[in-house]
DNA sequence: TCATTATATGAATTGATATTCACAAGATGA
DNA sequence: TCATCTTGTGAATATCAATTCATATAATGA
């Protein structure tokens, strides 16, 4: 894409990807109300007019923030599970994609949980047009994995589909959300036959 | 403890609890920052500068709700437990309570998980002091329970008991945001079954 | 080089809302 | 009933941070 760009065109780019970088830093740690835009300015080293020229106002910054990344996000996930067949495979690509992800991008998850957790309820412009749709993505592609997994006989037929798609993405985020808590991101490395073991067999001793 | 209070105590107590109450409403709709110190008070009915009598700050009003809320969520949890023996039926009684207490505090809850995950990773004071604490008596009590039983051979040995609290506090989260998402709480209840199955059995087919 | 255009600056403005405080109203008990 | 003490009020003030804009600086290309 780059490559059809003018020098100019492209420098603007970068100015603005530096803009949205120095963003997430800031709003990752001290969130969107205890962030303000001179707080961003600084990070950039821009002035805060200058940030006015790429973005309207601090509420389209954080916008176009989590549209890009939340859209980068679930782009890179879906495209790593793409070929991946058979359930087991399936749920190991995903629970290893999230640690990928979440080393390459360890600020921006905690403020996507923020906006998941935060907006959730809230029921937000934000969440419901930008960051529902793109999870919603990603749950269509566990459930249907899911539906051929029980019509092959892997996964028992007496829990819906949504439900384990649930448990699944609710077991992975509490690990992750430990592991974020401490910035020890191989400590969720280290779980991942943990969390497969949790998910397809249970705590029962069998 | 009421019955020890003159008249004049008790009503203070009672303004207290209404402004909290009022407090609790504001801010479960429209987060901290969404809600003003007016919307609170007239919600409360009373004057602004009325609740400045009450409270130093809005603030500490904030403080005030979370560890009053939080304190009575978990000692409900924890005393609802007390007597229950038997690993699978703590884990129902666990995940019973939280229906309850859901049903009781819906308002709340949501405030709860904002607080839980905004302030997790930025570490508030409120998070470490208040929050954090409480919950871990609740993971203490799990954990303990956990570790019985292993030692009495209903529950596999090869899992690390706080992976095993994590799981099960994050598989009933799931389905309990799912609810509260849409203010539908008898979509909780009717999940118990479900969730006791996806903890102790998993998803594979046996 | 110089005129023109694009980009960057940050002090000044504006708007919002948390907090204060001088005063009012109400309760209490002599 | 009156003096005193307690509680309530909300307009006025203080604070903080988003946004603007007149001006400065840098890039372009004739």
């Amino acid at each position: 894409m780059s490559g059809s760009m003018g020098r100019r065109e492209r420098e603007h780019a970068q100015r603005y990807n530096d803009i949205l970088d120095a963003a997430e830093e800031c709003f990752a740690e001290k969130g969107f109300h205890g962030t303000t835009v001179e707080d961003v300015a600084n990070r950039a080293e821009f002035a805060v007019g200058t940030l006015y020229k790429f973005f309207s106002s601090k509420d389209e910054l954080y916008k176009a923030l989590i549209k890009e990344r939340v859209e980068y996000l679930i782009q890179a996930g879906l495209e790593a599970m793409a070929d991946v067949v058979g359930t087991e495979e399936l749920v190991r690509c995903y629970i290893e994609t999230k640690v990928r992800l979440c080393r390459a991008k360890p600020n921006f998850l905690r403020l996507y949980t923020r906006e998941r957790m935060g907006d959730r309820f809230a029921k937000t412009e934000l969440w419901r047009e930008v960051v529902w749709p793109n999870f919603e993505r990603l749950y269509t592609r566990l459930t249907e994995a899911f539906e051929a997994g029980i019509a092959e006989g892997a996964l028992r037929d007496d829990i819906e589909v949504f439900d384990m798609v649930v448990a699944l993405d609710n077991i992975t985020d509490g690990f992750l959300f430990d592991a974020l808590d401490d910035d020890d991101i191989d400590k969720y490395a280290t779980k991942v036959e943990v969390m497969m073991r949790l998910f397809f067999d249970g705590v029962a001793r069998k």
